[in-house]
DNA sequence: GGCTTGATGAAGTAGATGCTTAAATACTCC
DNA sequence: GGAGTATTTAAGCATCTACTTCATCAAGCC
């Protein structure tokens, strides 16, 4: 664990994009189009986690596939698993309220 | 386990507050006065602190007395012994650049 | 080679963060 | 109640962060 992981997990869109990496590999792109921010903004992140160790790249032809690093999240899983669903929560609530609003 | 307490870990000087408030009760001046900052800078991250809910705060006289809440530290202990440690060794190979520089 | 697709790099900007100093509040003691 | 001490609040500033758009690079296809 250094201050990068832990600065790294404390943005929010990093967290969703790690949670994303955990489940399945994917590419930069594929990463993007979950998001409605722009792929630098996506590839920025990225890079955080990289340097973070949190996340492997691999090159598969022209695709970057990037993966969640099992031995670096694994430490912090505990974290991370009650912070998804802090978001998920959040998100719901903020859906709510949005409905609310109309 | 919320946003804000992960916001809160992520900051280097709060992680060292956080610390001497895990071994011992103290006011905010006594805390203040441990580090090169001004009272109000303290000030400021222990209120980021209390509404993190890591922190409480006991009025004693003309003195408020702050310790680590066990409660919602206590999940974080892990995380947050590594990055002691992982600060003090940063602080140790800071001291010897310094010493080499000089 | 030249075009297309996938992705990063570079430069700029708005808003957040960490600090400062100066002013205000809260409590005690006389 | 007035003076002194402990602490927070307010206002302002410099730096950092997350994002944007535009430019560039790398790999595959024809």
């Amino acid at each position: 664990m250094n201050h990068q992981a832990l600065a790294a997990i404390a943005s929010d869109r990093r967290r969703e994009i790690l949670r994303l990496l955990w489940q399945t590999e994917r590419s930069a792109g594929d990463l993007a189009s979950e998001f409605e921010i722009s792929w630098p903004a996506i590839s920025q992140h990225l890079g955080i986690l990289k340097v973070a160790g949190l996340v492997r790249e691999r090159r598969d032809g022209r695709h970057r596939l990037y993966t969640a690093n099992p031995e670096t999240v694994g430490p912090l899983k505990a974290v991370l698993t009650s912070m998804w669903e802090a978001d998920l929560d959040r998100l719901a609530s903020h859906a709510e309220a949005e409905e609310r609003g109309k």
